[in-house]
DNA sequence: CAACGTTGTTTCAACGTTGTAAACAGGGGC
DNA sequence: GCCCCTGTTTACAACGTTGAAACAACGTTG
């Protein structure tokens, strides 16, 4: 066991209380004792008990990140900036998984697995507005990812319509006409992906082309590959995808590959999030690049308003910057 | 803030520790007063403050990983396993990321930046043998990934050698005599890079077939395509490259594709670690694939001994199983 | 019926920390 | 010599929990 404040006390010859005001440099010590105490500290490398620390005042100095899978590209990715964002407030980030299923999130707005944490940030997928509005644990929570307008809770996202517009408006820029949607979901009320195909929408409205959707169950590769797969069974199949993210993408473009199609050539191919994969594929993606580093740090900026703010502010909704890259899936050597 | 069972129990009329009993499950109490307690319980929706507990306790019931890089997708399919384990002891898990930097390594052996946790899973990169040796935080500590045999520390790993070497074999079973090896470490010590290389030489030696070997700094994609560029500027370029993990052979395999080679036609790939992103390039990528879920569930499980078991029983290495996975890079449709 | 074990419950102290308030020392000013 | 002020240090209690020990009520046993 460690080292405590009273065995410092006792080797520096002082008070308890004297050795916590050295340790969190409280200014009216006087420099004798604090070198003594110094001095002791160093001597039995003395760390102190977070435990009592946060029994005592209350907190943790932990709080949870909810994904629905830490094996997405995506997800690994954006938890790396979360972790360096609560670093730096010297937080700790206990990661959860959720699989992107209801029970699962529910348990977590719950509270985290009987364990108390300061602060929850969730990337929802199956939850609804109506639910979060309805949650009564009080810890602090954050929405990442998603965008439900006027929802319960401090929300970050980008812009996903503006997002899924603009990369629709370049693959309609490139002289195609019959663009697919690749990535709606069945029976999604909330999520990103409502968002994603309405700017889809808007961008084919704007210059009189047929929509064609394509829908999948879960974010994958394998998903990406059988919807891609379906949309070529058709009668008329595309000559450009958007796909709803670049796992869905890839999965899409090793199904036009193998097939013997040529990328972009005979079918130009986009996404979004712009995970590491895609800048090494063959050919390389285009896609939307949210600027990760910004969600993750308003997401953990945002939970500490929460945490130490008062009690209730209305939540706020942030959003965070992305660009549009464009690749050689869309535009060739 | 949430109820405390001074709260329970003053609203069941019951003493302190009574509800404590009922919390954990003690066996004598009787049927009427757990009802009575666990109707308040639900009623003011208790959670057992962690801190409090575990300053009692000694026990935090919160381990950390600590890794390289989350956003490494082998790291972070591995981390989906070990949460899952750690799950079903009810623990939670903390990711740390050491980004391979020795002093990140060093700080972490030395406690999770103040937090106390109950032990610590470590992937190391950079630190060697004889400093694990000499450390003297007393925190329950197990490795992962690497295996230095008779260790300081308990050990989970594949068997580096073997694998690399069937690999290897397997490269050469193809007709291709001139096979390089790509990711050796300059000044690597310890880790799993001059085992794999170990593994590589053995069955090239068999052979009687002449070296090559490429080094890397980092095993990302990027150093992957780099050293990949300087084997082909090389007088004899390779028919066959075995990469030390996947992310080296992807972005081997973006450099061969984008110079015009044929993979496997020209030359032939294979990596190690089987992510998911070899099984949708194009070609799929052949790779030995670890098992996971297995190590995972050694490593929760090697840490569980060494907190609740004796003080210092010696230190364990067990092995994780593997296979080789032959795909389109080596094979061909 | 007295001694004893069992079951159910409570009291007490302690884990390591820090906020509050109070004690103490030294230095002017009167 | 007394008082007040400032700077420094301390004693105490409390955060929420649980192990040890004590206690009360009961049924069993010799």
């Amino acid at each position: 066991m460690g080292a405590s404040l009273r065995d410092i006390a006792r080797l520096a010859g002082v008070s308890v209380k004297t050795v916590s005001n050295v340790v969190n440099g409280y200014a009216h010590v006087s420099p004798a004792t604090r070198a003594k105490v110094e001095e002791a500290l160093s001597r039995l490398d003395y760390r102190p008990n977070l435990s009592a620390r946060n029994l005592r005042q209350g907190r943790t100095g932990v709080i949870a990140l909810a994904l629905p899978e830490l094996d997405a590209p995506y997800f690994a990715e954006l938890s790396r900036f979360v972790i360096d964002a609560a670093a730096e407030l010297r937080w700790l980030v206990v990661i959860e998984q959720t699989d992107g299923r209801l029970e699962r999130e529910r348990r977590i707005l719950d509270g985290v697995r009987d364990h108390r944490v300061d602060g929850v940030i969730l990337s929802p997928i199956a939850i609804g507005a109506d639910e979060l509005a309805a949650r009564t644990d009080a810890t602090a929570l954050v929405l990442l990812g998603e965008r439900i307008h006027d929802g319960p809770a401090d929300h970050v996202a980008i812009d996903n319509v503006r997002a899924a517009r603009d990369v629709t408006e370049h693959l309609i820029g490139l002289g195609r006409t019959r663009v697919a949607a690749l990535g709606a979901e069945d029976n999604a009320a909330s999520g990103t992906a409502p968002l994603r195909l309405a700017g889809y929408r808007e961008a084919m409205a704007a210059h009189g082309l047929p929509e064609t959707v394509a829908t999948v169950e879960r974010y994958r590769r394998d998903q990406g590959a059988a919807a891609m797969a379906a949309l070529l069974g058709r009668a008329e199949p595309p000559d450009a995808v958007f796909c709803f993210n670049d796992l869905l993408a890839l999965g899409a473009m090793r199904t036009l590959l193998s097939s013997g199609l040529r990328v972009p050539e005979d079918v130009a191919l986009a996404g979004l999030d712009d995970i590491e994969d895609g800048r090494f594929s063959t050919p390389t993606l285009t896609t939307v690049a949210p600027d990760k580093a910004e969600l993750a740090r308003i997401a953990v900026d945002l939970l500490k308003q929460r945490i130490e703010g008062p009690a209730d502010h209305p939540p706020k909704e942030v959003g965070a910057g992305y660009r549009l890259v464009v690749r050689e899936s869309t535009l060739g050597r």
